[in-house]
DNA sequence: ACCTATTGCGTAAATTTGACACATATGGAT
DNA sequence: ATCCATATGTGTCAAATTTACGCAATAGGT
């Protein structure tokens, strides 16, 4: 087996949240088969780079975005044909990030940069529809026992704001009350105390989310996890 | 980007159970660069072949063994250097079976095959220690929210090898009857009718796991979950 | 002053978990 | 047989958690 003719690709499945949407990045393709298509802002895997290193760097390369949360998602391989150019795997990541702290902008490959409503995605090329709903599966899953919401959210924020990040990711009613008793018991937030006036009705408490505080319970056996009713 | 020189190998990290004890299945390399030693029953991909065919393949040709359960595992391709051959990457599976019912034989590229204890496992060339590691992450989560645990034992079974089974992939203690009155709770264990006797004591009742069933309720928003004191 | 909207805090029933006690059914030893 | 050690089958109850709400507090608008 010494001539094998696979390709390795990356393709970063980036969410973005905002005033309760879910958003996910996409680039306008400036050449190859599917020039002037919106796909995800991935590409080859170059020669001796690491498959982490490829994916930040493709994300930075064609949209200027660097995320702080990135995992690796899945590996698609089983369609042999998902791509017209021949077999290439890929290998998907998911992505966190606030789209307001990002200056997006379409650079070599992408002629274009932007987010799309997860619900209003255009039909992508390849496989890449599919890519993105095991992105989707994986955030609404993990939210459940790993707090990779707040990547999502800027770093202040009232309340309301995480409820409706919960509720807009899982699609599902959420009691305001028990929510916020279960979030704060963890004792992972910390007021910074202001306040925020959200327009009309009392105006809510600024947190912030002590990521190093996390860091330190999780290695001493602590374990984030909510449930919803 | 058309001469990637990346090659991509498939890695099966198969668990079996017997007896209190938790294997993993190995091979000893018949040719390259790390013949006669010991690593995982896995190989290069080829050319037009699903990543999926491609374990299935490797594992049948080197072990003669056909596993019910595989998973894909994870991606390891960060370290550029983790085979001395080049540049490679590996998709790594996660395949459980009954080490009963399954017939090993070496062939092609493996001159022996052998169950090892997990926890005497000789030094591994490559990362394959790294893989194993992740793979028994893996299986010791995930047998808290999916029945996967079932796939290693036989048909049939009374409810102590299922209580040792968890002891002994969580590495922990458990309650016998908070476990036994949780599992039967799900429904989803029929009796055979049949007593087993286990040497001395009480002979339990034999339980078969209900696969069909379990598929029907899962569609449905059964959630299989298990917690242990 | 009054109404609406949103936040902050609390209470109680229902459900689940966790820690046990005890009866039942075998094999082996006396 | 009788007694003992061993393992299975069933139940009970307190503690902890979840779930469903009620209601006061603070803002803007009329």
């Amino acid at each position: 087996m010494d001539s094998q003719n696979i390709k390795v690709a990356v393709d970063p499945v980036v969410f973005g949240y905002e005033n309760g949407s879910l958003f996910i990045l996409l680039i306008k393709q400036k050449y190859g088969p599917m020039k002037g298509k919106w796909v995800l802002p991935g590409g080859f895997v170059k020669d001796n780079e690491p498959l982490s290193v490829a994916v930040a760097r493709e994300l930075k390369e064609e949209t200027n975005v660097t995320v702080d949360y990135l995992e690796q998602l899945f590996t698609f391989g089983d369609d042999v044909n998902r791509d017209p150019r021949g077999h290439i795997i890929s290998i998907a990541y998911l992505g966190l990030a606030n789209p307001k702290q990002l200056d997006i902008q379409a650079n070599t490959d992408a002629s274009d940069v932007n987010w799309f409503e997860i619900n209003k995605l255009p039909q992508l090329p390849f496989d890449h529809n599919q890519i993105i709903k095991k992105g989707l599966e994986r955030l609404q899953s993990k939210v459940h026992y790993k707090p990779i919401g707040f990547d999502l959210l800027g770093d202040e924020f009232v309340f309301s704001d995480l409820e409706n990040l919960y509720r807009t990711i899982l699609q599902k009613e959420i009691d305001r009350r028990n929510f916020r008793k279960k979030i704060l018991s963890f004792g992972l937030l910390e007021e910074t105390g202001e306040l925020r006036k959200t327009g009309s009705g009392r105006p809510g408490a600024v947190y912030r989310f002590n990521k190093r505080k996390y860091s330190q319970l999780e290695s001493s056996g602590f374990h984030f996890d909510i449930k919803f009713a």
